[in-house]
DNA sequence: TATGAATGAGTCTTCATTCAT
DNA sequence: CATGAATGAAGACTCATTCAT
């Protein structure tokens, strides 16, 4: 029952201090880099040791189980992580047209991804998909407002005429993390077979604004349906 | 006494296929069921063959192990499930533009979902993201092919001007997947937490090809930058 | 879910089949030998397992978790052997008077053990004293019955002056446990330091019976207080 | 640098015994407490350190390990408590009759359990019963004399006619412990199925004393065999 | 063709114990 | 004197896989 008080500063004699990260620290780094890698589901916990060069006894006395360090990590990575997503949107004044917020959204998800590479994989696997480990966690805790924020204030965009009739704004969110959220955890595999040895960062986040922009239909050219 | 080679297509000769499905079939049913609902790593064979109404000894008669239990599926699921998007492309002409083409992609992918709907989680969870355990084979088998052939369309639609010139032809294919089949994988979640009682399908595809149509600038209002 | 329902004749191949005993009765004999040498709690799997000759992976596949195996041990061992207890008291007629049914209980409690020598160790330990694993079980199943119909059958006799009247009749039935099993159940102690090598069971149930019959007052000495 | 060797009394000097608990005894006490509610195998140090509410490292550095604490506590606290016992029969002069000195024992039995409740439990799970933790310690220590002494008295008794010729004086000290410690050890089962509300210390002892003074036949009954 | 039985390897978890502070 | 950190060994339980039938 009195479990160790989240023990503090348990750095290994003969471990080098690496930085402001105390062991705590380093298993929940260790977790993410595994989870990344594959589904939290099928990592064991002696991966996560490995991966942090510990023991497995050690994982467990410092998260008790492994439902508790995914807890942990929900609150003490993913979390926070996206808290910085909330503020970089919302950083555009309130009166912002829709274009100046959805601009604020790429450039949001693209900052935040440079920031903590790990976040496109484990999004997309645990929390987007079916069945994800981290669903019910995320949901209730940063889902409804943000999106909804959005939706809202693209609506309103809508009725001054401000986005295209066909549009629906609450589906935006959805199809803005398509449009970045995801090709970044899929980056890995169509960087494979595309000759995309020029694409970087900025050149994807261009892409996608000018996609967002204009859509396909070249501006000078008329438009047709 | 030696166990019979990998017994192949097990359909009792005399005996019509009783709706196309014998047990061979039940079983690579059954894991596409589960691994629509679970990652691939994470299912157990168990789990399989409970969700099939038999034995886990019977799943290992049939597939002699997981691997091979998955190779089978992305043979004789993934693989030809796909084979589909490709046909629902090319129908339009080889010269079709580029709206056209993409018209194309994004109804092809809807059609293929309505007849496949486990299609999304599994194609994200295992194929697009990292660690998937289909990424491989299916890289190898299709992926090649189906983006280049639309990037090189794209890209002489763009030379013609009929593209504006900030999309990038590469990178549309995992825009188009982003905005078509990542949205279809995530549905159970953003339907949860969006009014989004009256979204249908149909809904959905006009949203999508309408974001794509224009972009977010209205047509009607001056282009801002 | 689709648990093995309870595998029948599992003896293997390079084992005798010694007896009428499946694998299933196997391990429970294997576990009821345990369990009379060393608490249950305290007795892990592995010790049952290797009693048994077997895997301890092995006692899982028939028994799924150790309260399983406890409360199948319970249901298909003990509460039959008890069962027998309630039939040699109930033999006398039902009009005995006290001493007849004392006399059965000694003797009916006598050749239970004598049938199951594990009997007493493992109902003293874990059934009568406190934190026993049986208690809930044998509690809810066979206690309260028995001692009550002993109670009231000696409360009649007593209130025909058939019974000293500074005994209790409800208390019978406890100092009768303790005048037989717990002797039983300490017999390994008291052979030690006692010179108890002419002391056999016929001897133990006389003693036992002749103290129930008068008591420490000898017959012809005039009764003292 | 060398851990001090195993602290002995660590009672402060100058300090006085503030109601004879130092540390060592209040582990003591928590250890007793555990042992009274689970067998001694079963029973974890980090149980008997939450029950002290310390740490489990702490229990380590007064006892070093799990088998000294059993010895210490043997010592300190269940020898002595027998010793008692002894006392209190021993207190009759030494030509008491047999029904004196066996109705010195019941009482010593009764008084001892009044002043230490966890005596029962331990006693009839770690010495009495097969296998029990604390039996090789007991047989050792206080064992034979106690016994063997009651015995002896008892075979005098009986030379002179004054104890019933079918009673065995050697066996009389297990049949008192079964009629003393054991129905006390039991008492919680008892309570719970016998209309037992109005049974009290003193009402099991008279009951205990009138069972063992004239046995099941009523003196004004005649004798039936 | 199909399966019940059986197991080795591995997973999560607990525990007694050590040690530096 | 006392404890938080750390771990090896062991416990319960699961799983893919094998095999005889």
């Amino acid at each position: 029952m009195k479990r160790p008080a989240r023990p503090r500063k348990p750095r290994r004699p003969g471990r080098p201090a690496e930085g402001a990260h105390d062991l705590r620290e380093h298993l929940l780094d260790a977790a993410l880099a595994c989870f990344a890698r594959a589904s939290i589901a099928s990592t064991t916990l002696a991966a996560i040791a490995r991966e942090a060069g510990v023991t497995p006894a050690l994982v467990h006395y410092y998260f008790d189980d492994k439902p508790t360090l995914v807890q942990a990590l929900a609150q003490e990575r993913l979390l926070p992580a996206m808290a910085g997503l909330r503020g970089a949107i919302a950083a555009g004044d309130p009166d912002a047209d829709a274009a100046t917020l959805v601009r604020g959204f790429v450039r949001g998800v693209h900052a935040l991804v440079a920031a903590h590479p790990w976040l496109p994989s484990i999004w997309v696997r645990e929390v987007l998909t079916e069945g994800g480990a981290l669903r019910e966690l995320m949901v209730s805790q940063v889902a409804p407002s943000l999106p909804r924020a959005m939706a809202a204030r693209l609506a309103a965009a809508q009725a001054k005429g401000r986005l295209p009739p066909g549009v629906d704004p609450r589906l935006m969110v959805v199809s803005l993390i398509g449009l970045t959220l995801f090709p970044l955890a899929a980056q890995s595999l169509w960087r494979q077979f595309l000759d995309a040895d020029d694409i970087d960062d900025v050149h994807l986040q261009n892409h996608t604004l000018a996609l967002l922009g204009h859509g396909l239909e070249s501006p000078d050219a008329p438009a047709r349906r």
